[in-house]
RNA sequence: GCGCCGAUCGGAUAGCGGCUAUUCCAGGAGACUGUAAAUCUCCGGCCCACUGGGCAUCGGGGGUUCGAGUCCCUCUCGGCGCA
């Protein structure tokens, strides 16, 4: 049987788990470690496809939910799938939906998000759904067989099971898709975590098995997804259980507090196996960027770099600032001397962008995702060339140092 | 000169006798990690023993009232009308 996706090993990185190496998708290849554009709903917010690959866009990420939703799989096959409706020729993957199990779910209405600031505050007991008095209601309910949620569009309610998953996936046919899972909240306890863990190997067998019984799967690959929290022993079992089973490669899911994220990940990767490529789902900070490659993961989607981007936050080698500040309004140098995107080669000010930003205009956040959305993705592509050179420890020294000082003098200034 | 209308934060507004003067914009700061997000939060008169509390404040002055941005008188300024 034909293998949709190849995956090889170029250069170790020496007493760690990290590596790079190169995935071939029947639309190209991704040199990795990598960092993929987060396109959730068939596009890179404020980015046009000529625009990703003048920055060295690697991939695109998509999302099969919001894609189901809206236009809907009719209309996604209709218009010929996902790379030729965005005029994207490059590898692309999609997500299965299971974040917006969470998004939805547990973390609608609440401030738990991907990445929470301290330490989870775990009860005892699961509280009661309908706790929280002044909380929106969730729009999600999972069960056995799948989730059932209620689209913000029109208040229907559709019931997404790990076979419908592929399928919403297989008609979209990105080059990588992923096992549709449960992402749960860190504020969930161990029991509900052991509950949900399950359920997303039970979901994964069931995607696996749904996938392989098609012929595209020698066209489209797919991604089991480990969970497990912040417990070791769940973590480990799920590396275990995923990583038995037959998929292409491995996505590292869940929402955790900072301080959590490393060891997860090293727990993982120390199991799944070493010949198949593995995704940390939703990861993107530079210094998590680092903690992800140095501990064995290859490629990496976020949304910060767009996000950030369109709400004025700038990444540069200093550290990040906001661009939309009244300090910078004066500020006749680049965003970040020295970066080779679009706009600092360009030579775009910081007082000019600044300006864009506060006067709403488009090309403002447009210039702003294009800058950090380049400054992320060669970040990546210096720690592989760093991994290949032998200069990964000196390189990320470096970085981070410079990287990280502003913010340790701005915690270390008084107000 | 007479009459009518108006004056509330940098701008625009709400307020129609009741305790905490509303909202929007502009301004300042912050947040954001498999996109409910071109979004959201906070600050915005003065003072302090700042997790809280105190004192102000609605063009100026005076009055009525337990209580006034709100009612009355007067002055100032602006708009409109009539001489």
């Amino acid at each position: 049987m034909k293998k949709p996706i190849e995956f090889a090993v170029v250069k170790k990185l020496e007493g760690t788990l990290g590596r790079a190496g190169v995935i071939r998708t029947p639309h190209g290849d991704i040199e990795t470690p990598a960092f993929i554009a987060v396109g959730t709903k068939a596009s890179v917010r404020g980015l046009t496809t000529d625009m990703l690959l003048e920055l060295g866009a690697p991939a695109v990420l998509a999302n099969t939910y919001h894609l189901y939703m809206q236009p809907g799989e009719a209309r996604v096959r209709a218009m010929g799938g996902l790379h030729k409706m965005m005029g994207w020729t490059g590898p692309t993957f999609t997500d299965s939906g299971g974040f917006q199990v969470f998004s939805l779910g547990a973390g609608y209405g609440s401030n738990v998000s991907k990445i929470i600031k301290d330490a989870p505050v775990v009860p005892l007991l699961r509280q009661k759904e309908d706790e929280a008095e002044d909380r929106q209601p969730k729009l999600v309910e999972i069960d056995y067989d799948g989730a059932a949620f209620k689209s913000p569009h029109d208040g229907s309610i559709h019931y997404i099971t790990p076979e419908r998953s592929m399928e919403i996936q297989h008609t979209i046919a990105a080059d990588i898709i992923f096992a549709f899972d449960e992402c749960t909240s860190p504020s969930e306890p161990r029991s509900y975590q052991r509950e949900a863990l399950d359920r997303t190997h039970r979901w994964g067998k069931r995607s696996l098995e749904y996938h392989r019984s098609k012929p595209i799967s020698e066209v489209q690959a797919l991604f089991g997804v480990v969970q497990g929290g912040r417990f070791e022993d769940l973590r480990k079992e799920s590396a275990e259980v995923i990583g038995a089973m037959d998929f292409d490669g491995f996505g590292i899911g869940g929402s955790f507090a900072k301080e959590d994220m490393s060891t997860a990940v090293k727990w993982v990767n120390e199991i799944l196996p070493e010949g198949k490529p593995r995704h940390l789902l939703g990861i993107g900070e530079p210094e998590d960027l680092f903690m992800g490659v140095e501990n064995g993961c290859d490629t990496f989607d976020c949304v910060a770099p767009t996000r950030l981007g369109r709400h004025g936050t700038i990444y540069t080698r200093d550290g990040k600032i906001h661009i939309g500040n009244a300090q910078f309004q004066d500020d006749m140098s680049v965003l970040d001397p020295g970066c080779g995107c679009y706009a600092c080669r360009k030579g775009y000010t910081r007082a000019y962008i600044g300006h864009l930003y506060k006067s709403r205009e488009m090309v403002g956040p447009m210039l702003c995702s294009i800058h950090n959305l380049y400054f992320i993705i060669n970040l990546v592509k210096e720690i592989r060339a760093s991994i290949i050179d032998g200069t990964f420890m000196s390189l990320k020294k470096a970085f981070l140092e410079r990287y990280l000082a502003s913010v340790a003098n701005a915690d270390a200034v008084p107000r």
